[in-house]
DNA sequence: TGAAATTGTGCACTATAATGCACAAAAAGT
DNA sequence: ACTTTTTGTGCATTATAGTGCACAATTTCA
């Protein structure tokens, strides 16, 4: 379930195929038109939360039925699914894999840094960690005033409540993994 | 807590207190705009589910935390606080009190019907049923075949699963109270 | 098997969510 | 007290959610 556009899509379908109800039988009991219901059910459209309370309210389901994803598990996500978040220039893509979720309160991504590429980076939450596998290429970690360089195959944990950044001093294109893990609060 | 876009600005508002953030610093940790999260948080507009998620996201809190209502007890709605849904062109006013809820599992409405007002219903969820009082006026009310016709002071309860109508024979405005009771599904 | 109703999708148009910039008020630093 | 920074709000513009109608495919019923 990649997205929660896509998701809410499929919640709706389900939800819809159990009261055997048309989209017109939708739109008459929510107020909302037939086509909004369709994008909403193809996930084209991110719905605004007045529409999605209207269509919970007319099939007389609660809201978070609506938004709830549902817990695949195993759960594969295909490289081509996911779309970098582009940082200097295009020299660092950052793919985030498993978004943040409260529930497991952690989020992953598959990071890859040209040669000379470099991100800068402001402390996260309190307590907030990074555990980072580097799988290819160099990596220039600096914490703090503290730098640390990693080769293939290495790995680093840090506190990440504090400015930090990464840098490729290499020739190669550094591919690697990053885990930031946020300490429950209260 | 009135309508559902308020309720998210104050938990939004809350939410960055807790963290003692500005709204630029929220709009840094999410990529969503200084204005819009402004605008969110004055209830003024009724954002869409991928910016809420991305302000979830931004903030590590989960996303039904932003949509979740306080649950003050006791509950006050005072009577100009809700507007009514207009039927047989204004001569039955439909005020939602307490809307629909997943977990109670009922809603609420108080009903106003002018002199000769008529409305029609088509049958709700199986097993579905309504209670209601009149306070004021004559209503006759028609479920299936049978008719059935109120003076003040009475009550009705049955089983609405099936086509009913709602009619003021009478010279006075007719009001009552109306609770629709939805059977819990699986 | 044809007519009539019902289903979901596509498209032009409207309403409004979302952005970026500028501004005024308050807070912080000198 | 004056400057400098940070705070939240207002406004013009852009992007997109939402609507209504029409269409094609399917289903229903005579």
């Amino acid at each position: 379930m990649e997205n929660l556009s896509h998701c809410i899509g499929e919640n709706l379908k389900r939800l819809r195929a159990e009261q055997a109800l048309s989209l017109d039988g939708v739109a008459k009991l929510s107020g909302v038109s037939k086509s909004m219901l369709g994008q909403v059910e193809r996930g084209e459209v991110s719905p605004t939360v007045s529409t999605l309370w209207r269509i919970a309210n007319g099939l007389k389901v609660s809201f978070s039925s609506l938004v709830k994803r549902s817990q695949d598990d195993p759960e594969v996500i295909p490289r081509d699914e996911v779309g970098p978040l582009i940082e200097d220039g295009g020299k660092v893509r950052n793919y985030p894999i498993f978004p943040f979720d409260a529930e497991r309160s952690f989020e992953m991504y598959r990071v890859e840094i040209d040669p000379g590429g470099y991100l800068p980076a402001e402390g996260h939450n309190t307590g907030a960690q990074e555990f980072i596998t580097l799988h290819s290429g160099q990596l220039a970690i600096r914490v703090g005033e503290a730098e640390h360089t990693l080769d293939p195959g290495d790995s680093i944990r840090f506190k990440a409540d504090v400015p930090h950044s990464y840098h490729n001093p290499g020739g190669d294109l550094a591919r690697m993994s990053m885990v930031i893990y946020y300490a429950r609060s209260s």
